[in-house]
DNA sequence: TTCCAGGCCCATG
DNA sequence: CATGGGCATGGA
């Protein structure tokens, strides 16, 4: 088979990691053999890699629209550099961008991180992307590449939406279907209009998305942050908390939940989300640090 | 076997 | 407010 590898432009010359994207934990779509990433964006079918500075794509749709699909979805257009100027000057922070050098926070599909983040509750990220999986392969359309690779995409909100308990209990979510079911059906219906939820303030946006049964607080951060271009939203999950409690608490015994929230929505700055994503990768590649 | 995972819901003090 | 049990599933 003929792999025809396209460039995929860079306007800047910060560092990029495409490693780092792909398998922090923003998105549950990509898998990674010898080096060559595979995943979807909506009905676009992806084969990706990076040599050196440069990215590589091969893909099923014609060459200049995923250009500009990949340069979207990977922030290429942002400036990096300004975005970590605005994060407070403190020792771990400092440490954590550093150590995870070309981490971006991806611009993603609402609905595919909506659902991927329902599915990810009490989850690790390995059984998420275990899930993701088998819902492509079970309800996603087959898109076959140029170089011979099949995928499958990820169901759209209407495709999820037709499915029944049952046949989204088999996909081994659990207790998570009824949620995704219900989610797939608001969305498919018009009811919530995702990307409308860019245009409003984040806290209004917020109250929309936690009205989803199954949606609370830190699913919400997730999707305003990963797909509904809400910088300042901070996820906090279990490793984040942990960062909380051992790093900028480390005095406090008893910290409320209510002090930490207040804490992630000034301290951080307008890009918030992003000094969280540099946290988590962090700490979950430094479990030692914050045992017990 | 037991424990826990990018949580959330619901019932109690 | 904040605490605790329950929730499906699978891997360590």
């Amino acid at each position: 088979m003929p792999e025809n590898w396209e460039i995929l432009p860079r306007v800047d010359r910060h560092p990029f990691s495409l490693e780092l994207c792909l398998a922090s934990g923003q998105s549950f779509a990509w898998r990674c053999s010898n080096g060559v990433w595979t995943g979807t964006i909506r009905d676009v079918g992806l084969v990706l890699k990076q040599l050196g500075d440069e990215v590589l794509f091969i893909t099923s749709k014609n060459n200049a629209e995923t250009i500009d699909l990949l340069s979207h979805y990977l922030a290429f257009d942002e400036d990096h550099a300004k975005i970590t100027e605005t994060f407070p000057k403190d020792d771990f922070l400092i440490r954590a961008v550093k150590y995870c050098g070309g981490l971006r926070v991806l611009r993603q599909d609402p609905w595919e991180c909506l659902a991927g983040f329902i599915l990810s509750s009490t989850k690790q990220i390995v059984h998420i992307q275990q899930i993701w999986t088998k819902l492509c392969h079970c309800w996603g359309e087959k898109i076959e590449l140029a170089n011979g690779s099949v995928l499958h995409s990820f169901p759209t909100a209407d495709q999820i939406a037709r499915c029944s308990d049952r046949e989204l209990r088999d996909c081994a979510m659990g207790f998570r279907a009824p949620y995704l079911l219900a989610a797939a059906k608001k969305v498919a219906s018009g009811e919530l209009v995702l990307k409308d939820l860019k245009k409003l303030p984040v806290s209004e946006a917020r109250e929309k998305l936690v009205e989803l049964h199954g949606v609370g607080r830190k699913i919400a951060d997730c999707v305003l942050l990963f797909s509904l271009d809400h910088p300042e939203a901070f996820p906090v999950d279990t490793w984040i908390l942990k960062v909380l409690k051992t790093i900028y608490f480390k005095k406090k015994r008893n910290v409320t939940s209510k002090r930490l929230l207040e804490f992630t929505e000034t301290y951080f700055g307008p890009y918030a989300g992003h000094a969280q994503q540099y946290l988590f990768h962090y700490a979950r590649m430094n479990p030692g640090m914050f045992r017990k």
